[in-house]
DNA sequence: TTTTAGCACTCAAACTAATCAAGTGCTAAG
DNA sequence: CTTAGCACTTGATTAGTTTGAGTGCTAAAA
């Protein structure tokens, strides 16, 4: 129920706001507008417009601010993502243009670049399957006592690590336990898995091992850290910028918040089609009040669908930060489809 | 060339100082000090210290506050290591007493342990023989085209890499591969191992594979992580509390220095025997400017020589530190040595 | 009915002045 | 050598003033 004009002053509001952070008054607007109406106009339908919510005052007698309700009209109905800057589309060119030989090289890579252009945090989270599968299952000797543990999933995933045993490796007892494994285990899902190794394969493993809880521990926990989805995180230090008037305790709740895998997993939420835009509030954790997310999924065929996202403060140039992540996510498919067709054929 | 009551008085301003944050003045002191003075008395005594350059004003009538040369006399000659609390001995002992399956758990978590038990930032090196061998490498198919290279070297450090082929594994190349790697290199230094690297080995690995670059980059990406010093650090997000009014830039720059290793190897710097602390600018790097820094070495017996360290304000409790780290450098040893006889013996 | 000029009013921010408290250095007496 | 006493310095705190950007409202103009 905006009229034209709202729309124009609203939208002008929130431009103004994001880019110089200082309330905005009438008298700015009025010069700043194409159309020709004067302040006390504007400043009619800015109290109409703080009416509905979408803008509010800091004091009394001040300018006007977008209130999250604000932005979200803003996002949802007047923003256009701006085109990338030439300038943009080179470094995304150039640091995407180099030879990898690692799909995680270019998701964390990802990350750094994407937290460059926007001078922001950003987040990627590799092209996932739902539900992959074990897909095998080793134990390499290494040393006099030394053993790592290798976990293969058929998307591609590849968890290890190394733990010492007491005792002389007998090679003959890991092949029995690698073989149970593999015949028992390989083709589940992950959750599967996991659920078998409380139940059955304890029983089973203690035929061939003799102490077989340190080898249950190792084994779970490369299986958990493969189930886990894995963020790769650019730009952390850009929070820093952010901090308003140093509030050392909010910043170390958003720093535990971003190291801890599983939160901000459920931060970032579920992939959705297109671009989405939390804002503020909108977002449960209270860490985040003053941020907003900006998440995208993009996808590669039959290698599944993934996600980049990048966290800044609510008042951030949206228009810019949209044509951003849309640009960069179209990029990133065609880079992965190029990587998986040279590699996969 | 400081007399007893200089001592006395110096000791005493560090230490109130340290605790308070508050300049110290000549009332407090007179009031506190175990002799029967009158301020008038320690005001001249400070200004001797003054003239020594042992302490300072922060404006002409304030109290005085320990110069960096102050603290460094302090530390040197003054100080009288704490015994640990009761409390924290049992933090020690319950942190550390559990099942590790490798070294590095047992590091890293000292790491933790020394920044919960200081509130500061805290670093933990594992024990290392200088020039460590490399003792072992292997290629590891893992599914359609990937492969997992696994070095090993004779200190018992892993280290691993995953990567993508094009066209399909070969088997006898590999086995090729990996015992040319075996009979040429096998114990040579990392340095050595590195400098063959770019010489010989190329050649002759032309022999076996169409195209060797991209195994040679992976090879050399895994021998200089290997060849690195491995730094765990503990409690990054207390340096927050000791940004003095937010200065952001010079917080971005610690965090950017700590997150380098080779940066934070460097300022480490050399083991000596003994528990060393760096005070300030005796530091080079300009953003530890109001920093100090404790390192102590442990020794592990044949197992080489290991390093903890913590950092924190120029202005902390010396005495307790100093406590606190020497008596956990004993721990950590103790508990190492335990876990080498258990998985050596 | 909508727009606009005009005006009284509000409030944060910037500046000024006044006071306070802690501390110093120095002098002269103990 | 120590100490009481005193004049002096300085950062912090508080209260008061001014300034300027901005608002809402009213009444006239379009």
């Amino acid at each position: 129920m905006l009229s034209e004009r709202q729309m124009m002053i609203l939208r002008a509001v929130v431009r103004d706001f994001t880019n110089t952070g200082v309330p905005v008054g009438s008298k700015a607007l009025a010069k700043q507008l194409p159309i020709h109406v004067s302040s006390a106009t504007i400043r009619n339908e800015m109290a109409a417009l703080e009416e509905q919510g979408l803008i509010k005052k800091t004091h009394s007698s001040s300018g006007r601010v977008p209130s999250v309700e604000g932005y979200r009209y803003y996002v949802d109905h007047l923003v256009k993502p701006d085109p990338l800057r030439p300038n943009d589309i080179d470094v995304i060119q150039s640091s995407l243009g180099g030879d990898f030989h690692k799909i995680d090289e270019i998701i964390s890579q990802s990350a750094t670049i994407l937290s460059n252009l926007t001078s922001y945090t950003a987040f990627t989270l590799k092209p996932e399957l739902k539900d992959s599968r074990l897909s095998g299952f080793r134990l390499v000797p290494l040393g006099k006592r030394q053993i790592m543990a290798i976990l293969v999933t058929d998307s591609g995933d590849v968890e290890n690590q190394t733990f010492d045993v007491a005792g002389d490796v007998d090679g003959e007892q890991l092949e029995a336990v690698v073989r149970l494994i593999n015949d028992q285990l390989v083709g589940l899902t992950l959750p599967e898995v996991l659920k078998k190794l409380q139940a059955e394969i304890p029983v089973q493993i203690a035929n061939y091992l003799q102490s077989p809880q340190g080898f249950l521990d190792i084994f779970g926990d490369v299986l958990t850290r493969a189930a886990q989805e894995r963020f790769y995180v650019g730009g952390r230090l850009n929070l820093l910028n952010f901090s308003q008037d140093s509030d050392v305790d909010s910043l170390k709740s958003l720093y535990s918040l971003i190291d801890k895998t599983d939160d901000i997993a459920s931060v970032l939420g579920q992939p959705s089609d297109k671009i989405s835009v939390r804002i503020g509030n909108e977002m449960t954790n209270d860490a985040l009040r003053n941020f907003s997310l900006i998440t995208a999924t993009y996808d590669v065929d039959q290698h599944g669908q993934g996600m980049i996202a990048i966290l800044g403060p609510t008042r951030m140039p949206y228009s810019r930060m949209l044509g951003i992540v849309g640009a960069f996510r179209e990029e990133l498919a065609k880079k992965l489809l190029d990587y998986y067709r040279f590699y996969d054929e």
